[in-house]
DNA sequence: AAAACACCCTGTTCCTACTTCAGGGTCAAG
DNA sequence: CTTGACCCTGAAGTAGGAACAGGGTGTTTT
């Protein structure tokens, strides 16, 4: 099948495909006399994993160790099991995060109800207030991360 | 001050100044003779405000946007509200699709816990099989956000 | 046969929010 | 007078593609 077909099996875009395979993680498929890219089913699932492995929220180099490893089978797993960690731990403590920040903005627009004039918005203010440096813990919280 | 004190103050780095500075996010400093930035207190002030944005997910374009509506007290502060209730939702959709995420990769981890060799490892063969389209509705799903 | 249209090619630039680097100037201390 | 800490500008790099420029190919329609 040539590059639209796969991208759209894939669902993908046509960049994407030709994106993974100058970054070697998408074999390279032979080429027709015209110089169309001729891919084959191995194409299209190689295409599929790395396209889960995204919507998993891995990186590109996790995947490259992925599929390095899949030539491997004699290895022992524990490397597999040690990426799995580390992405649960990202997430995890994203997800944290993303919490802690989403009380704030609610906290944060709680304090403007009323149709009022910027120079009375309780939101602006807050915001100001908070970055004179009293009161505001997550400034530096998040400056850490 | 000069540049290298109010990053201390500011908690941020000398270059992120130096670039809120080319983006037009903070003030112009006046210079010495020997062509240094020098800082007043207001620049702290609006340093902060910048970064205390920053630290609640707000990106460049909603900051310039708040910094603008400061200078103009006079105006209804509905579009404060309403960049704060669409930076709500979008941090609320992120965290939901993080929580599918990590739910994901667990249910993943959990499948491989005997130490084995990849040939057997069922981490990957289920990164496979997903990928082989059938049982996995997460790829699709993702796709779309 | 010519034109329109869909598809393919390479290579380059753009996006966010910075960080890093190259190459150089300034200033106080030892 | 040299060392080290600070400052300057401007360009390039980061992740993961998206978008565009400029051109070739293949089928279909006129």
């Amino acid at each position: 099948m040539k590059i639209g077909e796969l991208a759209k099996r894939g669902i993908c875009s046509v960049e994407t495909i030709r994106f993974y395979e100058k970054e070697g993680l998408l074999e390279a498929p032979t080429r027709n006399d015209n110089g169309y890219r001729q891919y084959t089913n191995s194409h299209l699932a190689q295409l599929n994993f790395i396209r889960h492995c995204r919507s998993l929220g891995m990186g590109l180099p996790e995947i490259r160790t992925l599929r390095t490893l899949q030539t491997h089978p004699e290895l022992a797993c524990d490397e597999i099991n040690h990426l799995l960690d580390s992405q649960i731990e990202r997430v995890h403590q994203q997800i944290t995060s993303l919490r802690l920040l989403e009380q704030q903005l609610r906290s944060l627009r709680g304090s403007c109800h009323a149709n009022t004039t910027i120079g009375n918005c309780a939101i602006l203010r807050n915001l100001e207030q908070a970055a004179d440096g009293e009161g505001c813990p997550c400034h530096a919280v998040h400056e850490k991360s």
